[in-house]
DNA sequence: ACCGTTGTGTGACCGCCGTCACCGACGCGC
DNA sequence: GCGCGTCGGTGACGGCGGTCACACAACGGT
């Protein structure tokens, strides 16, 4: 397809991975072997409640949305992966054998490099960076769900729903989000109804500017300072 | 603090590493050098919100009560950590070099072996075994936060109290449970009144009963079924 | 036996937010 | 234009549970 020579799956690890530059050429190998480039379109679930965990995927490009779906099919999003993180949950699992307590969805088309647990476990006990790399960003989910446990239980739903507009402007980077009400209440494991009162008030009190599909964020410190201020992954 | 008739520390450690028996003559010295055997009263606090993390504490005897703190001054229990296990939070800010985002109160008299920084970096790059013990309790307590947050969101009073009793039960291994309404409803960030009108309704139902400070669980099936996907009959 | 402390029961009130019902507004295809 | 699906606004209602204000019982110390 491509003209040029696409870069070899070590090559693109060690571009994900901070500070590991040389590799046993042993290493290298085992990579070009058994690490897999992975594509999937948005909306393809990438692993499912109960499904075991294989292996590990390291996003180049894309959004994951990883969320915990109740029996009544509400949904509670747990956290996003976006390029260059890992997902807490795939390591832990990983780590411990276990099976996925929860669902990643592809929310915009995923690429990135697959490495089945075999690789994975070899990387770890082998590279010190990649060691430091996979936990330094295990460390910050697992305080990012504490967070989360804590928001749900004290905060109330304007806090949790200014969180999330800013999570989105801050991954996106730009102030005019692309979303409906009922996505963000879903990501809420709220109401949609409710989602729309409170977006209302803050329209009236200027915060923000709502079009058909769209939020405007318009004062993005008075959004932060009814987040509470508590820090939400840099 | 050194020579006593008392177990070595790499002695207490290998006792709560599975598979850790063997060691390297210069890591057995590094460990009777750096490990520091701890023991506080009930009560104490081992480490608090915003603290920065110094190492890791590996439980022998006593419990371990960690909880978030709202600014209001409630309080969200996120887990125990009983002898044999490890604290995530901890071993999450150890990784990632964070400050601590909870409380950790010592609910029983700890007694157990302090692993620093260096010397936790240091095993656990060093002993396959000890990596395995700490990432696999790990994986468990991050399973359990995830079920927090969905259990928070989700699930009502009703539910969350159902597990807390079962919790006990099971850390305890007796089914009278010496615990007061206070203290449940501040394990689950709750109000006192509120647990005491619940148990009410299971003590009318049979399933336990109540003295001053503590609950016998009568029928622990029915409380697992309440705890459990069953929806609520109320 | 006295009294303070601690644990528990109970009624009243109310706010948040989930649910139901419905309607209007916008976009798209034809 | 017309129909129709998606999106959003609004009112009504109700339940869970947090808060307040008590009353009272159990225990402990002196």
């Amino acid at each position: 397809m491509s003209a040029h020579p696409v870069p070899t799956l070590a090559l693109r690890l060690a571009r994900l991975v901070p500070g590991m530059g040389v590799l046993d050429p042993a290493l290298a190998r085992a990579i070009e072997h058994e690490a897999v480039a992975v594509e999937r379109p948005a909306g393809a679930v990438l692993f499912d409640t109960g499904s075991p965990c294989s292996g590990l995927l390291l996003l180049e490009d894309g959004l994951v949305r990883v969320s915990r779906v109740a029996e009544d099919g509400r949904e509670l999003q747990l956290y996003r992966v976006e390029p260059g993180e890992t997902c807490v949950l795939t390591v832990s699992c990983l780590l411990g054998r276990a099976d996925y307590p929860a669902r990643g969805v592809a929310d915009r088309a995923v690429q990135g490099v697959y490495l089945p647990a075999p690789l994975f476990e070899r990387l770890s006990a082998a590279s010190a960076p990649f060691r430091a790399f996979v936990f330094q960003a295990f460390s910050e989910r697992v305080t990012s769900l504490v967070d989360l446990a804590a928001a749900v239980t004290f905060g109330h739903l304007d806090r949790r729903l200014a969180r999330a507009l800013l999570e989105r402007v801050r991954t996106s980077g730009r102030i005019v989000l692309t979303v409906t009400h009922t996505e963000l209440a879903a990501e809420l494991a709220s109401a949609r109804e409710s989602v729309s009162r409170l977006l209302g008030g803050l329209a009236d009190a200027g915060v923000i500017e709502q079009g058909r599909g769209t939020v405007r964020v318009l004062d993005k410190p008075r959004l932060e300072a009814m987040a509470g201020g508590a820090p939400l992954t840099h």
